[in-house]
DNA sequence: TTGCTCCTCACGTCACGTGAGGTGGC
DNA sequence: TTGCTCCTCACGTCACGTGAGGTGGC
């Protein structure tokens, strides 16, 4: 407690009004998030303000929640309701985490009391040599409903007026699509002939030739297509590659044979798939 | 993939099939959660077998719930339908603590939003001295119940055929009490002299002589008793504090005048308050 | 003058990710 | 023989907690 017409607090003062500890404001200091009203020269110590003491209590809250030291830079230097909005948005994010590893949790709990059931018609089938335009991106969560919209309509117009479409459509996830992990995401569709001659002039459509091969593959119905229900899937056909001596020509496939979203539970919906080589 | 009678996988075919990356395998395999079935001895080389495949699945998701390593180094030891109900405890303190914070991240907005409109009737009384018995101990989140039953019917004991009980318990948190910090914490009750004078013999009751002191206190009903309704009125009393030029002589409490168990949400069942030194 | 508070390094925590630099296997 | 995979350090990440060793303030 110092003056100079106006009170000051100590480091220690100051924490125990905030619930925050020395060490994070000497932290919060050296970041600029919460940075002493005043700082002797000699000695070094911190004073604080009174007037300090709202947005410090502001950052022990949102700390508490979890939230990352950037994100709470960014938002105690909003105004109130844009920073409740923030907040809102934040939480949104973390109950949508929770409830993914809620699922997984309960799927977890049910396979390891056997309750898990799964067997699997594994088909095996010849494709024939096509052409297949792609769209490649790197999204994460937020951006994949409009990633699958944009892409879905743009590789529909690509063959407009020529019978375009030769196959169903399907994708590749070549790496996690989660808030901190963005794919890549491959969007395909086998096209014909003439539609394939039109590739070339489309900026981020890519084309691929592919041979002729056989592929292994499971029918899924739109009550498997949510996460963790499709994992087994996944597993028995890895199983199935695994042991067949036969080796994998390109990345699993989720071949959209049905929408999902118009489907009732039972609706053979989706071919998960796996190229051979 | 190699072979001397049984198939081998490489730890990056390892890796792919259970879904953990090669540096994390590593880290397993010294910390002894997941040693390979054989090492090379020559090159280092790791080799798992396929029958080490379900643990590694199992250890994969569990890190995917952000289990830590050391709860899943018991967990994966277990047999599967313990397995499952450990999951189950583990889960269920995570859905608490998502609870407790999706109570401040609402409490938060209001605020923001300027919704929390507590305007606290402070007041200050003059005790006079008395003798306290207390029981501390320190106890986190699952031990707190257990304390509070136990302590309360200890001390209601000790005066028992001599009217021992002579004022309202109250509780003091000296430190957070939540899954990962213990208290302490300090059950308090005054005693008439008669009780006072068999304290000694008590293991684990101390007894404090108080000397008549000043307290500031706000009476708060059963609805403020949760967390963080409770937050603006430790504050206020803080700001009370820190502008009258008094000083604490001890630390907060809550002066329990009235069962919140059974109290309907207006019934004032506590006095927050602080002794003046 | 004695404690108490404050100061600045510096290292530990947790579970990996990410190169650097080098060797082994098909 | 050429890539590709694998190896072992070693450092970075994130937000502090926890001493060590020393100085300032009432």
């Amino acid at each position: 407690l110092e003056d100079g017409n106006v009170r000051y607090l100590s480091i220690g003062e100051f924490a125990e009004r905030t619930r925050l500890s020395p060490k994070a404001l000497r932290l919060y200091d050296e970041s600029g998030l919460l940075v002493p009203a005043r700082v002797d020269d000699r000695s070094g110590y911190r004073y604080y303000g009174e007037e300090q003491i709202d947005r410090a209590r502001l950052v022990a809250s949102l700390r508490r929640l979890d939230v990352p030291l950037a994100t709470v830079a960014t938002i105690v230097d909003l105004s109130p309701v844009d920073a409740a909005a923030a907040i809102a948005r934040w939480w949104e994010t973390v109950e949508a985490r929770t409830a993914e590893r809620r699922e997984l949790a309960a799927y977890l709990q049910a396979s390891l009391r056997g309750e898990v059931h799964n067997v699997y018609d594994i088909q095996t089938r010849q494709m024939p040599a096509r052409t297949v335009a792609t769209i490649n991106r790197r999204v994460d969560l937020a951006g994949i409903d409009a990633f699958f919209n944009e892409s879905f309509g743009r590789l529909r117009g690509l063959g407009a007026g020529l019978e375009g479409i030769a196959g169903c459509p399907y994708l590749v996830f070549y790496g996690e699509v989660s808030e901190d992990s963005d794919g890549p995401v491959e969007l395909a569709r086998p096209v014909s002939d003439e539609a394939a001659a039109v590739i070339a002039d489309e900026a981020g459509i890519d084309r691929i030739d592919e041979p002729a091969h056989d592929e292994v593959f499971i029918r899924l119905p739109a009550r498997d297509m949510s996460w963790p229900a499709m994992q087994p899937a996944y597993e028995a056909l890895g199983a199935w590659v695994a042991t067949s001596g036969r080796s994998p020509s390109a990345h699993i496939r989720q071949v959209l044979i049905a929408d999902q979203r118009t489907a009732d539970p039972d609706t053979l919906v989706c071919d998960l798939s796996v190229p051979l080589g």
